[in-house]
DNA sequence: TCTGGGGTCCTGGGCCAC
DNA sequence: TCTGGTGGCCCAGGACCC
């Protein structure tokens, strides 16, 4: 898809087709996720800064995402792709490999052009929005013929031209090579693809790694035999902030720390998964980034549990100087839990004891653990205590984020424009509409409340 | 107003068992 | 008994991708 986010916010809203939109994190260190392409033109691109992209287009609709809409786009257009072959791997919500030959769907080159251009029409229809096609020989070539088609293209690789058309083209066009392996390449001498193809491969071994080394090179010479993988096993779950000022205080470290335990547990069992590894992430003051784990003897999904690893594990870290980030994360998963061995085993202790007639077999509760309801254990702990007072003074107050859906009792659905100093600034439109008026109301205005995304075609028009 | 969030993979050191 | 090689696991950090 073409700048996925943005272009999903422009279909939703009349009055920013055509504009300049930007997608990312509103806060003062938020980030671009996705810049609509009249806001390239701008310079502004994803991952710069968000203070950097205001400057650089100071009139831009800058608009925090709605995962929830891009989710439901993406499987709509996943659903598509699911139709041409069983075999489809997402990359992320807006782009996936298909196999073509799979799906016996094209066996050459017109026929894998007619299959590239009806998708593109189906694609248009289903969402309303524009998608590019990349075809190849093998994955890396897809994607970067997917790269040359956007924005609304296709673009086909003809088989036997693959290394001339790789020769001069930037290293960084290889997946895998990002600015420290550009960087290094270029230190070497190594600039472009064709100039890695020649350099040989034990020179890109010594340079860069057996493994790492090994698949450029093979890469460069436009070899890419890795298959088409339908289904991914997920293997970590993980939560992490970033706060808008640095945290000092130790206490409210310790409090970030459990509840971004909680999430992640939260995560983790709505996936059905549970993990062995905990991993503690901090970024400190100085962006400088640490990560301290901890194996348990089993995998686990209760939330004391995860909570309290988290904890052991920040202890072991220095956070004066203030701490800008904090992640927790858990690894090793399985579909499986310690404590789930631990009533096996019990239920098995229970059954012998039965069998031994003894009246008071000593048989503890296992559904006692991981209620979930993010009570606070912290073993008496004084800080434990402390970060159970913070807890409680956690204020729960209605925020309007812009980009965001609204509906409001007498003007009806439209979308949060701004909001600041106690009042919130709405557009009534909706994707079927033309561009809406703007009105503006008290940021506790009863009338209003938070709405869900229109869809893009269909039932509103 | 410098630098998000959620992932994957690789490397290299330490430790331990064989 | 000591030493060395090897392989696996754990841990930390780095690079990369979308």
């Amino acid at each position: 898809m073409d700048a996925f986010y943005a272009s999903a916010e422009q279909a939703s809203k009349p009055s920013l087709r055509g504009k300049a939109v930007i997608v990312g994190g509103l806060g003062p260190r938020g980030v671009v996720a996705t810049a609509s392409y009249e806001a390239r033109r701008f310079g502004v691109h994803s991952a710069m800064p968000m203070g950097q992209a205001r400057r650089l287009a100071p009139n831009a609709a800058y608009l925090v995402p709605r995962f929830g809409l891009y989710r439901d786009i993406s499987e709509q257009v996943m659903a598509l792709l699911k139709e041409l072959s069983p075999l489809v791997e997402p990359l992320s919500l807006d782009e996936a490999f298909v196999d073509l030959e799979a799906g016996e769907v094209a066996w050459d080159t017109a026929s894998a052009l007619a299959v590239g251009e009806k998708l593109r029409a189906d694609i248009r229809a289903v969402t309303g929005l524009t998608g590019s096609v990349g075809l190849a020989a093998s994955k890396m070539l897809a994607k970067i013929a997917s790269e040359e088609a956007k924005p609304d293209g296709l673009r086909l690789i003809v088989p036997g031209t693959e290394r001339e058309l790789l020769a001069d083209k930037s290293v960084r066009i290889l997946p895998g090579v990002g600015p420290a392996t550009g960087d290094h390449l270029r230190r070497a001498g190594i600039t472009t693809v064709g100039e890695i193809a020649e350099a040989g491969a034990d020179e890109l071994v010594r340079l860069l790694g057996k493994a790492h080394g090994g698949h450029l090179y093979t890469m460069a010479l436009a070899v890419d035999d890795r298959p088409v993988v339908a289904e991914r096993e997920t293997k970590s779950v993980s939560v992490e902030d970033t706060f808008d000022v640095d945290i000092h205080d130790r206490v409210r470290v310790r409090f970030e720390v459990d509840r971004l335990a909680e999430r992640c547990v939260a995560r983790l069992r709505a996936g059905g998964h549970s993990g062995r590894t905990v991993v503690l992430k901090v970024r400190r003051y100085d962006f400088s980034t640490l990560t301290r784990s901890e194996t348990l003897r089993g995998p686990t999904d209760d939330p004391a549990v995860v909570r309290e690893a988290a904890a052991r594990l920040l202890e072991s870290v220095d956070t004066t100087g203030g701490v800008r980030l904090l992640g927790v994360g858990v690894s090793g998963l399985a579909d499986y839990t310690q404590e789930d061995l631990f009533a096996q085993a019990q239920a098995a202790e229970a059954e012998l004891a039965a069998a031994a007639a003894a009246a008071d077999s000593a048989v503890g509760s296992a559904s006692a653990v991981g209620s979930g309801d993010g009570a606070v254990e912290d073993e008496g702990s004084a800080l434990g205590a402390e970060v159970a007072e913070v807890r409680e003074a956690a204020p729960a107050e209605r925020r309007w984020y812009a980009g965001h859906d609204v509906r409001h009792a007498q003007f009806g659905p439209g979308w949060v424009q701004g909001s600041g100093i106690g009042r919130v600034t709405v557009r009534f439109e909706t994707p079927g509409s033309g561009p809406g008026r703007v009105r503006t109301f008290r940021v506790d205005d009863p009338l209003l409340s938070p709405g869900e995304p229109l869809p893009l075609v269909g039932a509103t028009e």
